[in-house]
DNA sequence: CCTGTTGCAGAACAATCGTTCTGAAACATG
DNA sequence: CATGTTTCAGAACGATTGTTCTGCAACAGG
């Protein structure tokens, strides 16, 4: 009982997640998230704890979207069309104001140590999952032989987190398709 | 004649470079910036106008030095023996807090416009100098035929975006080495 | 040594930050 | 319709932000 909320748990964090992606966590102050959001001060620290909270929040609702999207590559058996499904992925998706992930990590310095972790932890896992289907790969023979699939994963993470990068300068998805078209030079 | 000043306009740049690098523009507070450059409030306000002022300086230096870095992209003939003279010279220099391009880049919606326009401009400059010299080598039969010379410029630029990020999450340089052995077999 | 000028160190400023608090509004229940 | 409970809207809080100001220190020239 009481008087109802107003607001939905899913629908605020949506809200939070893109004013967060747009301003960064310092730089999205507390007034924007409550006019974004619509949700009033006092229900963002009952449900949130705070801006933090609100943060961690927002950003592991994030996480969990890039892990959904990055499924493919827990797909047996490991090898390159799970890296080829992996792209398709995160091509279909949009990303008009760059990706949360890549841009806290750039506030490495700014950000309270535990919440910094957790992206870290992140990317270390997604680049272990493609490292896991290279390897793959290698072995089924997808790969030229001699091929170095530890540097070849960490040229897939580091290219990844350019695009997102290069998705701000440039909002238009089509540069996307067109640098990963690039890639496939690469896998093989 | 007057008191002597205790600063190097070049040395404080130096130093507000880095801490700009590591904590974004909002995120350097000014009193930060006063301790970490040891430029009092008043001398830092008549030499460059403000916090605003300071960044624009600290980038456009940055830039510069960035410039110089892509001199080999100007050099002719333009072809692939430019881009991985470039490569080294990136390769050569070490970005221990990521870059400060790259970094402001996620900033977009937090900076004044037209700072934030002197690095898209700067990207998109560096961008045409990759071109020049990819069609070059098409051209002069570098490039396999047929291949996607400004689909292969982003591509590229995305990447080194990519890697500064990379940089940040893992420090050790040797992985900067390993990705860019990757891109080698992508210039063919 | 005095005087004029410039830079230094820190106090003081309004504005804004994230956080907390207060009183009224909006329901479910008896 | 009263009562209890929960949320809402906005005022109020101390702390910190970027900026400005004030008094003193350190030189050059006469």
């Amino acid at each position: 009982m009481g008087r109802p909320r107003t607001y939905t748990r899913d629908e605020v964090l949506r809200k939070a997640t893109d004013l967060f992606a747009r301003k960064g966590y310092e730089g999205a102050h507390l007034q924007e998230l409550v006019d974004v959001t619509g949700l009033n001060r006092f229900s963002l620290y009952k449900e949130f704890g705070g801006k933090e909270g609100l943060f961690q929040a927002a950003l592991e609702g994030y996480l969990g979207q890039l892990a959904a999207l990055s499924a493919a590559l827990q797909r047996d058996p490991a090898g390159l069309a799970n890296v080829r499904a992996f792209y398709a992925a995160l091509l279909a998706e949009d990303f008009p104001h760059g990706c949360l992930a890549v841009n806290t990590i750039r506030e490495k310095h700014v950000l309270p140590a535990h919440v910094y972790a957790t992206i870290e932890r992140f990317a270390a896992e997604t680049e272990r999952s493609l490292l896991r289907n290279l390897r793959g790969a290698e072995q089924r023979g997808e790969l030229a032989p001699g091929t170095d699939a530890e540097g070849l994963a960490q040229f897939l993470t580091a290219l990844n987190m350019g695009v997102m990068s290069y998705a701000i300068v440039a909002p238009d998805p089509a540069c996307r398709a067109r640098i990963y078209g690039v890639v496939e030079s690469v896998l093989r």
